[in-house]
DNA sequence: ACCTAGATGAGAACGATTCTAAACTACAAC
DNA sequence: GTTGTAGTTTAGAATCGTTCTCATCTAGGT
């Protein structure tokens, strides 16, 4: 029996309660191509759910990220961003625009704790490459 | 001539006009053996410049910033914290504590931009270790 | 159907950072 | 040395993302 990939029985499997907003946020990052903020995610669904609060936005993608169905990255100034993509993987930033585009490490990075360090216990480790990106190098003014 | 390490010509040296406030605060980021927070920096000169504005030290470590001689880091939440080692390296972060230490790659990452990225200009990279550090390991309920 | 632990919603509170505008000052030009 | 001015400092307000509070509501087990 595989995982399924619909919201109501990932929730489920992972032991939480069944909502409508929390299956309505984690289908939303299910189908949402790239790396959604609370804020994206509050405005998309307020059609839907016109007195759903930011609280239970938050409170949602918490709880996700507790139970490994989503990853938190935060990149610099502004807000927090939730990637349906939970494995290991890495992040080009548009120090520009702010877009994010995902990337793989060709192999793992060996990491040496340095002496001041010493008994570190490492748990993971995340690359942001910064640059520009094509979109906004096109449009730059040279 | 090799570019002197003391505030008042490291200012100079990168255009800035000499403010007691400026040659304090780089003065103490030079000092300070570690990763200061904006926080830090304001408390740590209250006692000699007791009208400073947290506002100064957001405008001075933002344009020393600019310049090249500190760096910023920002990792997760909390505050900015300003780095006067401004070689490229990277950092273990304390999941617990918020702890930093400095770390130097053993060779310089291979970054392959993804298809969807084609063009992406590459400027910089920072590494992100997170895991436990010495101090909290010990003081684990196990 | 009922009970209750847990979830939701509205708004207040918070912490980090930026903005505003008036007073001040570094420093270049005379 | 005096002056002019662009850049700097200051206090406080404003903004932004996020967390907190607490009253109300509900999912899901019994
Ligand atoms: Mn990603
Ligand atoms: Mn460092
Ligand atoms: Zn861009
Ligand atoms: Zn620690």
């Amino acid at each position: 029996m595989q995982a399924p990939k619909d919201a109501v029985h990932l929730l489920k499997n992972a032991g939480l309660r069944v909502t409508p907003q929390r299956e309505a946020i984690l289908q939303f990052l299910l189908d949402y191509n790239g790396h959604a903020t609370v804020d994206d995610i509050y405005t998309s669904l307020q059609d839907r759910f016109p007195s759903m609060s930011v609280s239970t936005v938050y409170n949602t993608v918490k709880q996700l990220s507790q139970v490994g169905l989503v990853k938190e990255i935060g990149v610099g100034d502004g807000a927090s961003r939730f990637d349906i993509n939970v494995e290991p993987h890495h992040h080009l930033v548009c120090t520009r625009c702010g877009a994010l585009f995902d990337f793989y490490l060709e192999e793992p990075l060996r990491v040496s704790v340095p002496r001041e360090a010493e008994g570190f216990e490492v748990e993971d480790y995340h690359v942001e490459v910064r640059g520009i990106c094509p979109r906004c190098k096109k449009q730059q003014v040279s």
